[in-house]
DNA sequence: GCTTTCCTGGCAGTTAATGCCAGGAAGGCG
DNA sequence: CGCCTTCCTGGCATTAACTGCCAGGAAAGC
């Protein structure tokens, strides 16, 4: 059962979020500080650390549940398909399960324009991105000396070129203020790390 | 001419880089303060700050040299060769530059299990990463349709997958202690992304 | 030797982040 | 309704990374 705590919770999570994203966009995330958000929310400073453990998940809080999402989707594809297609399979879903395209897009520019954003959201993505890898494995056809004794780094470097397209992709999605078609662009990306000379 | 600055400070950089090395081994990177730091090594706090800006530099500083000596291989390289046959002959330039290998392998370590290191090594990568892109781009076959609206996305995710590999063949590397041939992790990797089914 | 230049260290201040504690609202129970 | 437990909130103090500022001193140039 919902409490009126969790209700209360959420509605100051979506309004704590709304005045950073907004103080971010006007004077950048660097030149705004926690004091400055948690005044304007009208919270106080130490509430806010409760809700957002560091100031950098105020931007990149999201993303662990898109994670998930995508970890499960990945793993609910058909066993013939191979990791690319599973991996492709489960982009496409997050791209329609976030219904917030412009939230996205202004999400994305910020992460894109403040260096330590972009690192941060980078290093929290690796988290949980070795948590695809074991689903990957599972795709990919037996090596040639199978049970080696060095780890098969296969999966691994797959799930991470996939990402990097990804990126590459959301990168310049951004800088086109979201006119180009993203899963056009993964699409290419991918194309060009795969089929190119 | 060098004069005897010159010569001083090459000294005490190499003497704090020893000092916080060592402390960080010994008790961890976040455990360990710039104040205990600058002490051990017979500095001040405020001088330490003016030789590395940051204390993450003190771990991710040397990253520029190796960036720009990738790039200039790469451009150095025939023109014949592949974008991937160029990276990749860059990538082994870098590798028998660094005269260190223990060194480097303890650097890995600390930066695979640091978090906000880790996150700090990518950014700065990032930017330096970023300059390949046009070198990389002059070696691909023209696009179908040449210079259309959309900017080309394929010399930025050849080079963003390359470095996937890279990170890949490295964080394997360093938690094999070193025992794993990198080139040869790195070959696996670029196989897997590039032949794999 | 004198001047200029540059480096160093100390001090104060800012910002993000954490621990602690008192006060108060929500929820359960007699 | 009154009481008690539980949980949340805000304020205070503290730490640690960093920055600006200024005085003092060593090296460089003449």
């Amino acid at each position: 059962m919902t409490t009126l705590w969790d209700r209360s919770r959420q509605v100051a999570v979506q309004e704590i979020l709304d005045t950073a994203l907004r103080l971010f966009a006007e004077q950048g995330y660097e030149h705004t500080t926690i004091a400055q958000i948690a005044r304007e929310a009208g919270i106080s400073q130490r509430s806010l650390f409760r809700y957002f453990g560091t100031k950098e998940d105020l931007v990149c809080g999201g993303q662990e549940a898109l994670g998930e999402l995508l970890k499960q989707t990945v793993r609910q594809q058909p066993a013939e398909l191979s990791p690319w297609d599973a991996l492709r399979a489960g982009f496409e879903t997050i791209l329609t399960a976030d219904h917030t395209p412009e939230r996205v897009l202004e999400l994305s520019r910020l992460i894109f324009a403040t260096p330590a954003l972009h690192a941060r959201y980078i290093e929290k993505r690796l988290r949980w991105q070795s948590e695809l890898v074991p689903i990957v494995q599972a795709r990919l056809a037996a090596p040639a000396a199978p049970a080696g004794p060095s780890p098969d780094p296969r999966a691994k470097a797959v799930v991470a070129a996939v990402f990097a397209c990804v990126d590459t992709a959301t990168e310049l999605w951004a800088g086109s203020g979201g006119r180009l078609d993203l899963a056009d662009l993964y699409d290419q990306c991918l194309a060009a790390v795969r089929d190119g000379g």
